[in-house]
RNA sequence: GUGGCUAUGGUGUAGCGGUAGCACGCGAGCUUGUGGAGCUCUCUGUCAGGGUUCAACUCCCUGUAGCCACC
């Protein structure tokens, strides 16, 4: 693996780059399509590379509890199994300590706005046993199946050795995201813990499989200082590139991403860990990242919202039903190619399943393209004009 | 033609002489290291006419419509 810079942009922390993996080169800045159990939901991989992206990224958790982690190996990796042929990553299930922990069932999500109540608020309704379905201490987390309930332990060693079989091209280390709303004092445990945690992914992944790359991942939440001395001390260990992770109040995602570039070595890739909003992409870039993967483009394409140059739309408002012309114009994907959003607004009314599939192939073409157009105006050197050109036509 | 039964949002259905409830649908919103889902909110109704009563969706009469049985 190799990372190249190849251009940046001028006074700020972005840059255009080629990241070379064993299963193929990945241009960045780029977005990462979320297949967690080794699919892209409604889509088949000729679909997923026809929209136009380049890496698939899976996730541990859901992999090992189904086919778990020796089929895939037997099956030849990932790739074979999957057959995606291109690069992959996977995740290593330390985002499932939080969203199977205090956010289960809780409506809770990585990002609190600003206007969310007040610190003091924040941390009395902040409750760690509230965890329905993990439970983490120093040596990992305790996982309950969300198949059938059973109990699973993961240590930061098993992790590595679950993404060493499964054989995707980045793997990260065991972390644990933490709630926005937990309190400082909880965000300092936990990161220090995340640190010891990587420490601890390293070693082992260097005793199995060296030719994946692993990268290490950056907490501590919404605070200034956790986020520099995470990056500081992650930063500093071995590993291939980084992951920053973690919540962050929505408002100042940029700046806590910016804290955090700052500090991680340049030449290494930075990956920005579920953000995936066009915005969030385009601030992330900005300051630093150069891969992205969120649920948001699959997930709502699902669910009937999508992206056009102006904004969000929810398909199935009843103004869609007889519009004869593409979702959004000028989208050169292949449902809008071929299809009039009248009748993928039937689709999703009727619940057809081939909604889902031209939805998603949809957003994640919007969202490639968003990158492609990001990654050409830093070559050409008007990153700025193309950021304030989108932002005027795109409403969110 | 005769007798009986029924009539409540768009649809299917509760209910009671005193605030008409539910489900689905309709209309809209939320969705950020997956959640093929879920949640929130909004709009719609007592077949028509008359009577009894302080008060009728409820009881009575007439009409209309549908269903069933008989001729």
């Amino acid at each position: 693996m190799n990372f190249k810079i190849e251009n940046k942009i001028k006074n700020s922390l972005g840059r255009v780059g080629v990241f070379s993996t064993a299963h193929g080169d990945i241009l960045t800045p780029s977005f990462v399509a979320v297949g967690t159990k080794a699919t892209v939901k409604s889509l088949s991989p000729e679909q997923v590379k026809e929209a136009g992206s380049q890496v698939i990224l899976a996730n541990t958790y859901h992999l090992y509890l189904e086919p778990g982690e020796k089929i895939i190996k037997e099956a030849g990796g990932l790739h074979n199994f999957m057959n995606w042929l291109g690069p992959t990553m996977t995740d290593s299930g330390g985002f499932q300590a939080f969203s199977l922990g205090v956010a289960y069932g809780n409506k809770l999500s990585k990002f609190i706005g600003a206007e969310s109540p007040e610190q003091k608020e924040i941390d009395e309704a902040y409750d760690e046993n509230k965890n329905k379905k993990a439970k983490i201490t120093e040596d990992g987390v305790e996982f309950k199946s969300i198949i059938d309930g059973s109990a699973h332990f993961f240590t930061p060693e098993k992790s590595i050795q679950i993404q060493n079989d499964i054989g995707a091209d980045i793997i990260f280390a065991f972390d644990e995201c933490t709630s926005p709303h937990a309190p400082k004092e909880y965000l300092n445990e936990a990161m220090e813990r995340t640190h010891r945690w990587a420490e601890r992914c390293l070693f082992e992944h260097k005793k199995n499989s060296p030719s994946q790359s692993v990268f290490g991942i950056v907490q501590g939440g919404r605070y200034e200082d956790l986020r520099k001395e995470s990056a500081k001390v992650i930063g500093g260990m071995d590993f291939q590139g980084f992951g920053v992770g973690g919540s962050f109040v929505k408002e100042d995602m940029a700046t806590a991403v910016k804290w955090v570039s700052e500090i991680l070595p340049e030449e290494k890739p930075r990956h920005l860990l579920g953000v995936g909003e066009p915005i969030d992409l385009i601030l992330g870039v900005e300051n630093g990242c150069d891969t992205f993967d969120c649920v948001a483009p699959t997930r709502m394409a699902r669910n009937g919202t999508l992206y056009t140059k102006h904004g969000k739309i929810n398909i199935m408002n009843a103004k869609y039903k007889n519009i004869f012309g593409p979702i959004s114009e000028g989208c050169e994907c292949y449902t809008c190619k071929n299809f009039t959003t009248a009748y993928v607004s039937h689709l999703f009314r009727s619940k057809e399943m081939l909604a889902s599939t031209l939805a998603s192939i949809h957003n994640l073409y919007f969202l490639n393209d968003l990158m492609l157009q990001i990654r050409k105006s830093i070559l050409n050197n008007n990153f700025f004009e193309f950021k304030q050109k989108f932002l005027e036509t795109y409403k969110p």
